[in-house]
DNA sequence: CGATAACATGAGTGAGCGCTCAGGTTCATG
DNA sequence: CATGAACCTGAGCGCTCACTCATGTTATCG
């Protein structure tokens, strides 16, 4: 991961809206992930034929998404296509070839970060410490939640769509997985459900990344939270 | 308060962008809050002369106000001054003539908002029960945080500007009380520090928000956060 | 090496938004 | 009532941004 390059403009009060209109776009033929979905007719039309890239479009598509991931992350949903074309290297309309919508852009993006999110939610679960593991993975997101801007926004943003709903559901089960191995583990008390603890998460990431927490406020703050998880004084 | 009128486009991709160019504007003096302030050359001109507003520009001002708290909980900070303008029968001019630029509209309501949040804080901490009022004012600002929705996605994107950091001032004083009461009475551990409750709270209200949680995970999420500040196990 | 379909290009389109200003309207004062 | 200053109006400006499309370029295959 290299450091984030062109960080100068700070100072804007911009909010992104991005609407939620388009739900049913190509774009997951594109890497092979047909499922053979619910509805599209499935017959004539050759959708999901996979039909594989030619070269320089596999090549352009890479860093579309490369380029997008650091201008989403350093200005958040609200950067344009433009600066993700004019960082890629490629026209606006390359870009808009390869993802028809901004949101179509995003979702990509957002997939694509959530699917390592769960990844190592689970390889915590799995091989992790399991007293230890869901604070762990805690701390390590809040951690890097300003560099993950784009999802923590996005998903504030109720950007929750029907086409990254799986890669959410993952994470959280990944997130369940910690939770069940602490409770197990008797790190974490049994009455906590797994949507508090998420709430929770989400949060601490909102926060941390709109208010710049510092790695010392960073850690007494997730400390409370880790004691109320902890403690046996309450019941839900 | 009357119901949503206009409600009909959600469909926007647009994307705002305030600008904070203009940080010297009147304004202050149209309530009387003139403090004699720094700069601005006292003497000749007639600044902080408090002139008096016609009766209909206070009552297009006291319309405006209302209106814009009413669209931008809707819409968030991204609503647009013409659909405040409309809500409050007025011309987008008008809106312009009594808040120079769209930011000091937004920042006339957080000001407005964070006094009033202030105040019920300390009123709290003068009335209330020491060993509760911290919780009460906190499950209070997170119930309310979706009408509150202006305040806290300005806060939190940094919208801080030094004309309201009074107004925050004045209610981080008031949660201080709040905590050093709750302290003293032996319901919050010593060694908790006032940044660390005020991320919990707004890392709880941004949740609130964006994630709408219902009244049953705003419970739940709270008695964490709440037992973590109660428990004496952890030393910062 | 052609031939062709896939792909890339980037000026242009249309829409939204913050903000302005010339001209009309209304309130306060004597 | 008359007068003038304060106020209101709303078409319009300038800008940004998501998105399109006619034209030019390139990879792939026989």
């Amino acid at each position: 991961m290299p450091p984030v390059a062109l960080a100068a403009t700070e100072m804007r009060p911009a909010v992104a809206q991005v609407g939620l209109w388009n739900c049913a776009w190509a774009e997951a033929a594109v890497i092979g992930e047909g499922a053979g979905g619910a509805g599209a007719t499935p017959g004539s039309d050759r959708a999901n034929a996979a039909a594989p890239l030619r070269a320089d479009a596999r090549r352009n598509r890479a860093r579309i998404l490369d380029a997008a991931e650091h201008v989403f992350a350093e200005r958040g949903p609200s950067g344009s296509t433009e600066e993700v074309a004019a960082r890629a290297g490629v026209a606006i309309g390359t870009v808009f070839r390869h993802f028809p919508t901004k949101q179509a852009l995003l979702q990509a993006i957002m997939k694509e970060l959530l699917g390592r999110l769960a990844g190592q939610a689970a390889e915590l679960a799995a091989n992790g410490d399991p007293a230890t593991g869901l604070f762990v993975f805690f701390t390590d997101l809040v951690g890097q939640a300003a560099e993950k801007r784009t999802v923590v926004e996005l998903l504030a943003e109720g950007g929750i769509d029907v086409s990254i709903a799986g890669s959410v559901q993952a994470l959280r089960d990944g997130v369940g997985q910690l939770l069940s191995r602490a409770q197990e583990a008797g790190a974490v008390r049994e009455d906590v459900q797994l949507d508090t603890v998420v709430a929770l998460l989400t949060s601490a990431c909102q926060g941390a990344v709109q208010a710049a927490w510092d790695q010392d406020l960073q850690r007494r703050t997730l400390g409370v939270i880790f004691d109320g998880l902890r403690t046996q004084r309450r019941r839900e």
